[in-house]
DNA sequence: AGCCATAGGTTGACGCATCAACCCGAGCGC
DNA sequence: GCGCTCGGGTTGATGCGTCAACCTATGGCT
């Protein structure tokens, strides 16, 4: 989150971009941080959990003995090696999981512990019904598909220009 | 930023949302994450700005004299006070805006200086620039109505449900 | 064997976000 | 006048995110 505003006729005569793509990017601003706010909100209110958190241990349980190397849950997440190690770290102190050492094996494995299994089945119902009331259920048929379509056309370009030399 | 992941079939049978809705739902969470993550770092790594530091600038920049009450930036941006207050004084500490005591008025005013309007003037065009690069010249004009739209009507639904008690 | 590069991981520092607590002057009721 | 509340604002604690620095097995090279 954190999304910056854009000013689209900066200090010069001609605009940057036309009436409609201002519309559109100052309503996405507008939607995209509300939509965080809320549903992270809703999950550290009602179950104590952060956003980051629960990414974490949706994660874990999905897997077979819910362990798994810490690199891999860096594959998983997309996040960077020392920010899942502050997170763990924080997790590891509250009980949510625990860093296991594997015999033989160099790297320890994390664990979901009993205590965090517990913390996502009872969050994960009520975090999808939101996802749902709010985003699925406030678009027809056709125009999720325009938006998912248009979220991929996005990532598109966003991929070809994180490869240029910034 | 923060765009928390959502398990859509959690410990369950039945699938809290259907294929189309899920393929949605991921395609948004990882555009937003990126989109931010990319604005953001260009912004940092080209200007020394962070994303809040922008906003805060062109909220200033944009307005008569350069300064503003607090609680008029805090409306403007739809900040709390605190993460407001805190944020100035970031800003304060490393010039780019300082707090100035209005003869006569109990509350003094944010002015920006020099230095920070100078920021604010080099950062500007980059960034919409980028803005239109990877946002707006993404979807052809039909799509990027629907896209709008879309946004809309999320909003919409997220404006409902924060009035609810939560 | 000895050396080095690299990958996985941790740590510390700092900026940012949120919550709760506090400060204080203006306006109001009495 | 006296005391209240209330709004604008600050502060401190804690969690989160990023960068740079660091540690150390392993694996490759010679």
């Amino acid at each position: 989150m954190r999304q910056p505003m854009a000013r689209m006729r900066p200090m010069a005569e001609e605009p940057w971009l036309d009436e409609t793509q201002q519309r559109a990017w100052r309503a996405y601003l507008a939607m995209s941080k509300r939509l965080s706010t809320h549903l992270g909100r809703q999950l550290q209110r009602k179950f104590d959990l952060s956003p980051q958190d629960f990414e974490i241990l949706v994660n874990l349980s999905e897997v077979p003995g819910r362990r798994m190397r810490a690199v891999e849950l860096g594959r998983a997440t997309q996040w960077e090696k020392s920010r899942l190690s502050h997170q763990l770290s924080r997790m590891e102190r509250r009980g949510l999981v625990c860093r296991e050492a594997v015999p033989g094996a160099r790297y320890p494995e994390v664990v979901l512990t009993e205590q965090g299994y517990a913390a996502i089945v009872r969050a994960a119902p009520t975090h999808a019904a939101s996802v749902r009331a709010i985003f699925a259920d406030a678009l027809e048929p056709e125009l999720l598909d325009r938006f998912a379509e248009a979220c991929a056309a996005i990532s598109e370009r966003l991929e070809e220009h994180e490869t240029d030399p910034c």
